[in-house]
RNA sequence: UGGGGCGUGGCCAAGCGGUAAGGCGCGGGACUUUGGAUCCCGUAUUCGGAGGUUCGAAUCCUCCCGCCCCAACCA
């Protein structure tokens, strides 16, 4: 390319985008050159139905859909149901709700390999009419014998040799469900001694007599991922086919079904690497250990990396979205810092999500010259980084609860919040000063008495006075309670089975505390902690107990842990 | 071992012959009605290693080393 060239630009697209994913957008901006797909860009994202998305496929739905709308193309939803035996509606539902949720919109309906299965079925005829093709009534395991190793070339099987008409005979028979399971299967005929091992007659089509959640009962022989992923590209006239590494060895074989065949297009496969996350496990079949087992409440559970589990959990299809342009999109094997997921959540919830004052671990504070029995409110805002936001009416009283990390009757230099005799802001309402620490027999602090300054109403000094530290606080007699539930993050950790360690992190989803307060002013707000959970900070409200979600924006590192508050009832 | 890929700071990732972008993280500072947020500043003399070509290389060539994927009638 022309080193003179703006760069702000490449192939007439803006770059105001830091998404890396320029092997994939040279690449489409060449084949746009060459005249390939008529000056379209058409993407898919082709899902087989076996289970919920989770963060992983997230990268894989940005990418599709972002080159899709970055070239003005289209992008497809196609269920990639081949194998009826791990497949399920329940699954195609929840992938078009992530989708839809995560903010995208693909073109027309959703499509289903399945749909092709007539077509694909005639273009398997049409490889057996031109000898690409054959039946192989070998068993699987004489097959797997023949084919081979790494290093020795495989052997042709002695049906390879099998007549057109015999093929044409059997492999409609096939269909026609006149033999057993496992009876005979097709295969393309290509190079029993190629290097790659995918080229060594790859079965195209097998006899599988199991229900399919779309076709019922009207076929028994199904394609494999090989015979249907290139047609089924190509029938929808996809240009550019992104898929994940582990399919680099399929290339040859993507580009000599479409070669074979009487397809309408050309598409050509283009393969990224996939996701990994620091401590997360990101396996479908893990996730379905976990949901069998019982080790999770399910695919939605707060505690799974999946869409759901992370909608739950209070992260927004912003904040997904920023990531997935954030880690970008290169060919190399990659292990991302769950940091930076985290940071994406931070940096999206900061800018919207509604405060709330809360205290975990409550610690009593009189105020000595307040009166007795008054009360009065504060309009405190919600959000300091949102005006839109809004604000919300505090009760104020005598008697208020603090954090009781919030104050140490002997502080240590770097410790600003209260202490005896010092002064410090309680948010949005009066500077007060610790005047008397009130203990138990055991000498544990119960209570503290405090003395305010009227003139500081709002959280000003009329006198231009600091103070080095604001308190969240609660009005005892007004505070609303609620129950904090902690839950542990998955963690992969070093333990080679998922269920090993959940089984041992699951007793960790206690109530820390039963009896934390909240201010009441917020209908729908609760809160959790700052200190006392020092390494979380942002809570969220389950959406499907109460509308919102809530953060709290002081301690926000989300390090290993996070609360899921639920209210109660 | 055959084939296919990949190796740029703790983690991602640009760069594609002209003298190492950016983000996360980390360290320091400023500011602040949460010690959060925000804002500054710092963080690879070096691009897996060794040779070579060149005025000049992470970028080209050679060899070596390392990691990943492929021997499902899964996708």
């Amino acid at each position: 390319m022309d080193r003179d060239t703006p760069d702000a630009t490449i192939g007439g697209v803006d770059r105001d985008s830091t998404a890396p994913i320029d092997f994939i957008r040279a690449i489409v901006t060449d084949d746009l050159k060459a005249g390939r797909g008529d000056g379209h860009v058409a993407t898919r994202f082709p899902p087989e139905p076996n289970g919920y998305l989770h963060i992983g496929h997230a990268k894989s739905i940005c990418l599709n859909f972002g080159v899709a709308a970055e070239f003005g193309g289209t992008c497809n939803l196609r269920f990639d149901d081949t194998n009826p035996t791990t497949e399920d509606v329940e699954y195609v539902e929840s992938i078009q709700e992530d989708v839809r949720w995560l903010g995208f919109q693909w073109e027309g309906e959703p499509r289903y390999a399945s749909d092709y299965f007539e077509t694909l079925y005639e273009y398997a005829v049409h490889l057996i009419r031109h000898g690409h093709a054959y039946v192989d009534s070998q068993t699987a395991e004489e097959i797997r014998q023949r084919r081979g190793t790494l290093t020795e070339p495989g052997v042709d099987s002695p049906f390879r040799t099998r007549p057109v008409e015999e093929n044409l005979d059997l492999f409609a028979r096939m269909r026609a469900g006149e033999f057993e399971d496992g009876a005979h299967v097709l295969r393309a005929r290509i190079d029993m001694s190629s290097p790659n091992i995918n080229m060594r007659d790859p079965v195209l089509y097998r006899i599988r007599r199991a229900h399919h959640h779309r076709t019922g009962d009207n076929w028994c022989i199904y394609p494999m991922y090989d015979m249907a992923h290139p047609p089924s590209d190509a029938v929808e006239h996809i240009t550019h086919s992104l898929c994940t590494l582990e399919f680099e060895d399929h290339r040859p074989l993507y580009d000599w079904l479409i070669e074979h065949l009487p397809v309408p297009a050309r598409p050509r496969q283009i393969e990224f690497a996939r996701l990994n996350l620091t401590y997360t496990v990101m396996s479908k079949r893990k996730f379905l250990e976990l949901v069998d087992k019982g080790h999770v409440k399910g695919w939605d559970d707060p505690r799974m990396p999946t869409i759901v589990g992370m909608r739950r959990r209070g992260y927004t299809p912003e904040a997904i979205r920023t990531f997935c342009e954030r880690i970008g999109v290169a060919k190399r094997e990659n292990v991302v810092d769950v940091a930076l997921l985290e940071h994406a959540v931070r940096e999206d919830l900061n800018r919207t999500a509604p405060r709330v004052m809360a205290v975990i671990n409550p610690l009593r504070v009189v105020i000595e010259n307040y009166p007795e029995g008054q009360a009065e409110e504060f309009d405190i805002i919600n959000n300091p980084e949102d005006e839109s936001a809004g604000t919300r009416r505090v009760p104020f009283s005598r008697e208020l609860l603090i954090e009781r990390d919030d104050f140490r009757e002997d502080p240590p230099k770097k410790f600003f919040r209260l202490a005896p005799g010092r002064e410090v802001r309680l948010r949005g309402a009066y500077f007060i000063t610790c005047t008397k620490v009130l203990k138990d027999a055991e000498g544990h602090v119960t209570e503290l008495r405090c003395t305010y300054d009227p003139a500081t109403r709002g959280g000003d000094a009329a006198d231009g006075r600091k103070v080095k530290a604001t308190l969240h606080w609660v009005s005892a007699a007004h505070a609303l309670t609620i129950e904090v539930r902690l839950y542990d993050r998955l963690f992969k950790s070093e333990m080679p089975d998922a269920v090993d360690y959940l089984a041992d992190l699951n007793p960790v989803s206690l109530d820390i505390i039963p009896d934390a307060r909240i201010e009441p002013s917020v209908g729908d707000a609760l809160v959790g902690t700052r200190y006392q959970f020092e390494r979380l900070g942002y809570f969220c409200i389950d959406p499907d107990s109460s509308p919102g979600r809530m953060v709290f924006n002081r301690t926000v590192t989300l390090k290993d842990t996070w609360a899921r508050i639920e209210r109660r009832s």
